[in-house]
RNA sequence: UCCCCUGUAGCUCAGUUGGUUAGAGCGGUGGACUGUUAAUCCAUGUGUCGUCUGUUCAAAUCAGACCAGGGGAGCCA
């Protein structure tokens, strides 16, 4: 019975490379091929993986088994086989498990392994990205999936753990005050024959919803109303913007961790940002350790000691006011110049990030022209209570602020900018019924990912990226 | 969207001062060898030279436009 279960059942090869399979039992696994070796030995080795893990298990398999010729020796990387036979410790070296076969079944062959697009060898990044639907059977596509899922799950782990509740905001909006950046329109009206009004305008009236609809550049405004009810919630879904961006840094379609604490200022924000970061790379590194030593070997010899900096050290805070005088004294030349009021460049963050602090810096209390209608105005009425934390390398991770509670102050911010308080009336309600001051920040899952993983460009931890004129598969 | 660079075999790239048959490595295939480790050794096939238009007796090579990719900038997460 026991022996019946074992045969019956398909261990994950993570398990069984692990120990958790006993040696000397029959077993069967199922995967792809990797690669496979013929020894003249009367024998050929397969590497076979399921993503389970990143190293493959090896399969020994004997030129006797009536199929050898036919099937195994046709075997090339890419193709699917359940392996069964014993679990035993291997005499070669290299893996301490592998599997003596007595069976192999081929589920399904490369059709021509000349034109395959996957070799076992070195593909570039761009190739494997044209290459989307196969991408996860290489290396760093399963080390990249596997090490996007530890983070995901615990930045859930974490914020379950902290009292905090998910919600799960609207993707498609029906607001387009958003204003975070351009935003993608959803309708169902026929582009061939729009319905107008007497003005001649296109009626909305006839769309899907009634009214212009579009996807959600934010889940903000609309967590906030859970967050002065539940005090403390987030956000992490996907958000859409239609920007003409074309860098390693945006997508058209990304992930956002979005926390939003009622009873909280700026600094309780900035502290949630760091415990949270310090939290899931911990994990990252406690559960991904084989996916992260390829990282280590092959894409950023310094990603491990550079996690591992970032969970055993403060994040240093700067008012955005000494940043400026930090930037005009350092004796460096930047293309743009710099002075109180601006918004930093690029170069600027990266001077802050990279050599003035050598990791991430918590930069906070921007002039408030150059930042967003509901970031709380500070005493001094010059400044807001805004946050952006910077990593070496990747620049904003996190973008975050102490939201006006005060609703005086926030009409005031509306008409200086030149919005209609009318099309904010249910976040202005928030204000005027049981205010609370509050604070939050937007989390760039993506870029998270990046700096996790050493890998440079968003577009290659995201399974299928969005960006302007692409959207393959 | 702006600036710069790139686009040649399945992949990574070399090459062509315009002129008969376009090269290498890897991968694939065949063989040798081996409890092998993206093995090693020998042999072997492969190309609308990104697309379109133009200049020319002749364009993969020159010019223009377009498309795609990369780097940087802006927007931001």
């Amino acid at each position: 019975m026991l022996i019946k279960r074992l045969i019956m059942s398909v261990p994950a090869i993570t398990d069984v490379l692990t120990g958790k399979h006993p040696v000397g039992e029959p077993i069967t696994v199922q995967g792809w091929i990797r690669t496979r070796r013929d020894s003249k030995a009367g024998i050929s080795f397969l590497a076979i993986h399921d993503g389970s893990c990143f190293d493959p298990i090896q399969a020994v398999v004997p030129n006797d088994l009536e199929n050898y010729q036919d099937d195994v020796l046709k075997l090339t990387t890419g193709s699917s086989v359940k392996v069964t036979g014993t679990l035993v410790e291997s005499q070669g070296k290299g893996q301490s498990f592998e599997i003596q076969a007595t069976h192999v079944e081929v589920l399904g062959l490369v059709e021509d392994p000349d034109t395959y697009p996957m070799a076992a060898k070195r593909h570039s990044i761009e190739y494997l990205r044209e290459q989307a639907h196969l991408r996860p059977r290489t290396n760093i596509g399963g080390a990249v999936t596997r090490v996007r899922n530890t983070l995901a799950q615990a930045v859930h782990r974490f914020m379950h753990e902290k009292g905090y509740y998910w919600i799960s905001t609207p993707l498609i909006t029906g607001s387009d005050c958003e204003g975070a950046g351009e935003m993608f329109r959803v309708s169902t009206l026929d582009l061939e024959n729009l319905p107008r009004d007497d003005k001649g305008s296109i009626d909305y009236k006839e769309d899907f919803f009634g009214k212009e609809t579009f996807l959600t550049v934010s889940g903000q405004l609309n967590v906030e109303t859970y967050c002065c009810a539940l005090s403390k919630v987030y956000t992490f879904g996907p958000t859409f913007r239609a920007e003409n961006s074309n860098t390693s840094r945006h997508l058209a379609e990304f992930w956002m961790v979005e926390p939003e604490i009622a009873f909280a200022d700026l600094g309780d924000a900035a502290t949630l940002a760091e415990e949270m970061l310090r939290y899931v790379f911990k994990a990252v590194l406690d559960e991904r350790a084989d996916d992260m030593q390829f990282f280590q070997q092959r894409v950023d010899k310094t990603v491990i000691e550079r996690l591992e900096s970032v969970i055993n050290s403060e994040f240093v805070r700067m008012d955005y006011t000494d940043a400026i005088e930090i930037l005009q004294n350092c004796g460096k030349k930047f293309e743009n110049p710099v002075s109180w009021g601006v918004d930093l460049n690029s170069e600027h963050e990266r001077y802050l990030a990279e050599e003035h602090v050598g990791g991430p810096v918590v930069l906070q209390n921007y002039p408030k022209d150059i930042k967003s209608f509901y970031m709380r105005l500070n005493d001094d009425g010059k400044t807001v209570a805004a946050m952006d934390i910077l990593a070496p390398g990747i620049g904003e991770i996190v973008g975050g602020s102490q939201r006006e509670e005060r609703l005086d102050v926030l009409d005031q911010r509306l008409e200086e900018m030149g919005l209609d308080k009318e099309d904010y009336g249910w976040y202005r309600d928030l204000r005027r019924y049981g205010t609370v001051p509050h604070s939050g920040f937007g989390l760039g899952f993506e870029r998270l990912v990046a700096y996790a993983t050493g890998i440079a460009n968003v577009r290659d931890v995201i399974p299928f990226p969005r960006t302007p004129k692409s959207a393959a598969f």
